[in-house]
DNA sequence: AATGAATGAGGTTTCATTCAT
DNA sequence: GATGAATGAAACCTCATTCAT
């Protein structure tokens, strides 16, 4: 590990073959990175991946981390374009069909390929905690404003502490249902207990009825009406 | 990184001298960890600084990782110690003081030495992650055993479902307070408020008035009763 | 080529095994400094060389760089031991004595290995020139101190001038005469000459008569007698 | 470094446009050896530098040592016009407006691009050593003609040993002085010295008069009447 | 002829681990 | 038991050179 170095990429992919060789090694990274961690992921052992010589790997990125870096971008701006695609796309959605659609989004983003998105995100804190933190900030900004704007539908509370409570309480859980699969629940149960949850905290006590999920955001045993909040006084196992 | 290694430890202390080192190893480590990271932790420098001599060190530890997972075991001990002290001895608690007092239980725990939590959990996934879901699977049924023993306090659930929703929420909120204290809050109140996501969570709609915080769980400014689930309908900022 | 490191040597040999370490290393990079020229020794042919780890080597050197280094301050000590040695212990005898006395002490140190010298003087020019012009500033020093002390033997001069032009004329010279010793010459001839070059800038133009050799200092086929500043008008070679 | 390579350049430039690029490269291979050393000099900087492709610069010359052999190439024909300017064109010059006229020609020659001259000699001794002896060994055959043809205005000498001394002391003396000029004395005052140490060896010790230098070429303090080769009219030694 | 992307051997340095003392 | 010098695999990165375009 001999010294720190530059984190930008170097050659502006404007050639198919550079954009190629660029997707190429991404590609590569990745795959290296899922199935040896951030230690084992050597650039040589990346290039070889990708089918590449180290040189030309050089080439394009400036660094081992600048290839990271990279990869954590595209994360974060997948994750960016979910969130405010359920935030501002769906304004007119009720609070509850956008927290569900907000929630279900996340899950898809961290379910693609959750293992990298671990690597990401665990190993390699201190390049991409700024780049994350950022992201966080506008996530949350996001929700703080949904916050405001929905303030009649909710209960009386306060935006930066709920927005910053839901924003990472969700978050943490994600990770973990997509990394550590639980072994008896399914990711989507998950996601519509995660709802649940961020449904109880924002909405008024006994107040208006939580919408079951509507029909076409309803799909797998889910449907299958076990009863939410439920009227069914006797839904309780054993 | 020469070659692969065992993980376990070597040498059981049992005479005092092999004890004090053991704890001189773990206490260096834990020290070098902190300020390098684990990529700079090298065995050399947690030797140095523990004033023992490297072969020594791997005397007492088959390997670096070894030594690591000491510490992770260490947390993970001193979590389950409190996780169990919250919810066996306070058995007869009412679920709204039994929450927070969990939830401030975990928050001293992490509070303690975020910056090592963090190098142990994140950076050490591959060693750690099987200690780690063993230690997540006890407090899961802890608080599922309580949930089910609860039952009449709460809403209807899913005791598994709720356990698993509840227990890596929180632990996901909780490590990033305390790794990335957020600007404008006080962990106290992310407490506070935590406390406040998992009884919406788990109390009937209507049900049993969240009581305040009892006098002595109560402390700091966080008791100078800001109302929550407020009856004070204004009590939002701006 | 990754990064610039520090330059000084790392363990300060107390033990007769390091000492022979260190001793090993030298002995190693000078033999290869001298086959390969300073691009071509690296650090691993270098400690292969001495029949050492490149680990090892790195205990003792922290740099590439400090390994010339040390070989460079072992020269330049010979180097100023010499001239003190000349300079100062025979402050008694004759200028021209003199002037030959310190003409052959500075031959024989730059003959011993003229190679490696050569190496080190001209190949690392941005590490040593510090250096190097701290020990040169020195030898100047002594020559103009010598200059004053026996101004009444000589013809009137600018010490600090002189002393320039005679250290660097002697100087370039020397090396030149080591590195590419001329086809049909003897070093001492060109010792004798080197000499005779500075004497007839020192004395006085009809001066003292400038001594012969004495025979204490004469040695070789030099002595033979090849009559300087000759009487014999047909001294010539064809 | 891959691959040894040859050193001739591959095209003669006979066409304008060859010619202009031979020039841009080797301006630019001056210019970038001089900022970075020889080590720094990449081949791909060379080219950038020079507006031109890696490709073509390789088909001009065969690797980087070639190019660098050619700014050497250059440099000795430089030295050697002005040595053959002073000692051919100037035959009728008396011997010590001859000598001062050969050391200010040297010195202006090397004054020049001291730094790209020290490069060129110092880090590239493997490559151009040849070369270098070959220049050397013409002036030194025209410095041994003078000696002959003048032979009757100088002191007794031998002409191999005499050019040979002389001349590697005014070389190495010259490359100093360019390369670090010491602090209180200027270039020209060094250049006059030379020529005086060079005279003084040269001439019959009571011989004709070492002219001072003429009015045109004084300046500075030197003017200021340091009695040179001095009053005395018996000045002879032995 | 010109280009510059691609190559890959090789350079310097680190550090987990061993073992002679 | 303790020590710490020695090890050497392997990491990151450069750059002289080639060759498809």
């Amino acid at each position: 590990m001999p010294t720190s170095a530059p984190l930008s990429s170097r050659r502006t992919p404007r050639q198919s073959r550079s954009a190629a060789m660029v997707e190429a090694i991404l590609t590569a990274a990745a795959r290296v990175l899922v199935q040896e961690g951030y230690q084992g992921a050597s650039t040589n052992r990346i290039a070889q991946a990708a089918g590449v010589s180290v040189g030309s790997l050089y080439q394009y990125y400036a660094s081992k981390d600048a290839i990271v870096l990279a990869l954590f971008e595209r994360h974060c701006e997948a994750i960016g374009r979910i969130v405010e695609r359920a935030l501002i796309a769906e304004t007119s959605a009720a609070v509850p069909d956008l927290v569900r659609s907000l929630v279900r989004g996340l899950l898809e983003a961290h379910r693609e390929n959750p293992r990298l998105h671990a690597v990401l995100t665990e190993q390699v804190p201190l390049i991409g905690r700024e780049r994350h933190a950022q992201m966080q900030a506008r996530v949350e900004a996001l929700v703080r404003l949904t916050l405001r704007a929905r303030a009649d539908e909710l209960r009386p509370l306060e935006p930066e502490l709920a927005a910053y409570v839901l924003v990472n309480a969700v978050d943490g859980l994600m990770h973990r249902a997509v990394l550590e699969p639980p072994p008896g629940l399914s990711l989507d149960d998950i996601a519509d207990e995660m709802a649940q949850l961020v449904l109880s905290y924002l909405l008024p006590p006994g107040g208006p009825a939580s919408h079951p999920p509507t029909a076409t955001a309803t799909r797998g045993r889910r449907a299958s009406a076990r009863p939410r909040r439920a009227p069914a006084p006797r839904a309780r196992r054993a």
